[in-house]
RNA sequence: GGAGAGGUGGCUGAGUGGCCGAAAGCGGCGGUCUUGAAAACCGUUGAAGGUUUAUCCCUUCCAAGAGUUCGAAUCUCUUCCUCUCCGCCA
């Protein structure tokens, strides 16, 4: 949710901002609703301060044993009025808040111009694409000949896009999973945390999935409204919902490994062979809770946090700047990492590291008390993949394949897979 | 799932129709005292919004929603949540 005070202060400027997004806000429609909503709650305040003070008299005479039938006889029709009055005051607040809720965050200002992922800034590359002097196979030919990747059965369990994994590939996705927790706990000083994985809706209106994305969402019960979550920084996030938080427990720095589910709505067609794109998938997320000046900087060394996972797999990949039509709905800023995949001759994303600033925090009420001035602030939200473990087994089994079809093991995977260097057919 | 008890400010906890946004205690902040600190004492201390240069003032908020009433933390209904006991169970 963007600052109402910024739309009563500069509209102008919000339109232009929204511009970029090829949002077009309707600043005619917005100011009159602002006009009426001005208007209606000083009277619908005026007249709760006069039932208010006619109220408290009846009291104070009746406290005295006075006639308070006179007092009575001023109220006359005050009640349905102040009804009316605030009726109509929220059914505007409703509308605004319809509006309000339904606009993305502004986007910083080195966010550059573009429509779609095409225009997106590739800012750096690292590492070297392997050389390979045969014919290589995919993600899903090496799964299969390794037995260890099957989709006929996933179906069959539940529907396309599920997966059966076993044997040692199923392993290689747990070791890469305890790796990632571990070097952000070890190296990046991130607190291990353990959260539910089905959320109220309260939750995911937080972090903004809700209203607008119900539709990627798999809902478990109507009665309480309850979700699968599409990604750990949903549980992890809302910790703190509603929480005024001491200056001294800031910054949080917190990872959290999950499934995540996502229906994959609007996504018919795409990426339908292998586990790029699964109605379930593993990921290891960052989340950081920090104070409005310190974001920027939280962003790029959470941002660094990830990249260092590959960096320790040895995976190439490149950083790429989202531009205004591919960042989301909630981020000023968005950092992609593509990691290289030989299968596809392609830099396929496998995090995406976002600043949202106080837009969540707004939703969520997430705030820190600043002791210079004792008063509560929002804080700036953060988070990012770190990494996506299944595109991350897919990128291991492609870059890793040999002649034969073997999967050597990065060095630091290893003692994760019992001292394994190669998984052999 | 069955039975019962509850949800009040940063925390503990009073308040069962009328100066209650809410006693008291703890904590926090400021001060007195002290070489300094502690203790003691005094004062102060919720959030959101409106109006305002600012102060003032006003509105809303006692789990959430609806209702009764001139007036609701307090009465009624619904929902959610927590705790205790029983049952079931990884």
């Amino acid at each position: 949710m963007l600052d109402p005070h910024l739309f009563r202060t500069d509209i102008d400027a919000v339109q232009v901002q929204l511009k970029r997004r090829a949002v077009e806000f309707d600043v005619e429609r917005y100011t009159q609703l602002e006009k009426r909503r001005k208007a209606i709650q000083v009277k619908t305040q005026a007249l709760q301060n006069e039932k208010n003070v006619i109220s408290k008299s009846i009291g104070q005479a009746k406290a005295k044993g006075e006639d308070t039938q006179p007092i009575f006889d001023k109220i006359g029709g005050l009640g349905d009025e102040l009804k009316a009055a605030e009726v109509e005051l929220a059914q505007i607040q409703a509308d605004m808040l319809a509006i309000m809720e339904a606009l993305p965050n502004i986007l910083d200002a080195s966010v550059p111009a573009g429509k779609d992922e095409d225009e997106n800034i590739e800012l750096s590359q690292w590492g070297e694409k392997p050389q390979f002097d045969f014919e290589i196979k995919d993600h899903v030919d090496l799964g299969v000949l390794h037995q260890g990747m099957d989709f006929e059965t996933g179906a069959k369990i539940t529907s396309a896009r599920f997966v059966v994994l076993k044997g040692q590939i199923a392993r290689l996705q747990r070791a890469l999973i305890q790796f990632m927790l571990d070097t952000h706990i070890d190296e990046h000083g991130y607190d291990e945390t353990y959260v539910p994985f089905i959320v109220n809706a309260d939750s995911l209106y937080g972090t903004g999935q809700l209203p607008k994305f119900a539709d990627d969402l798999f809902k478990v019960s109507a009665e309480p409204d309850l979700y699968l979550i599409p990604t750990a920084e949903v549980p992890v996030t809302n910790i703190v919902r509603d929480e005024i938080l001491e200056a001294d427990s800031l910054p949080l720095k917190m990872v959290c490994h999950s499934p995540c589910f996502r229906s994959e709505a609007g996504a018919y067609g795409r990426d339908v062979r292998g586990l790029i794109r699964q109605h379930q998938f593993e990921k290891v997320e960052l989340v950081q809770i920090v104070k409005a000046d310190e974001s920027e900087q939280a962003h790029e060394a959470l941002t660094a946090d990830a990249e260092n996972i590959l960096q320790k797999l040895g995976l190439a990949y490149r950083k790429v700047l989202l531009c205004a039509g591919d960042t989301g709905f909630s981020s000023t800023k968005t950092y992609d990492l593509e990691v290289w995949l030989p299968g596809q001759d392609k830099f396929r994303e496998i995090s995406s590291c976002s600043n949202f600033k106080d837009f969540q925090a707004r939703r969520l009420k997430a705030r820190w008390r600043n002791p210079e001035t004792g008063k509560p602030e929002l804080v700036h939200t953060l988070n990012g993949s770190g990494l996506a473990a299944g595109r991350t087994l897919v990128a291991i089994l492609e870059n890793y394949q040999t002649v034969s079809g073997d999967i050597e093991i990065p060095k630091v995977l290893q003692s994760y897979m019992g001292g394994l260097t190669v998984i052999k057919v």
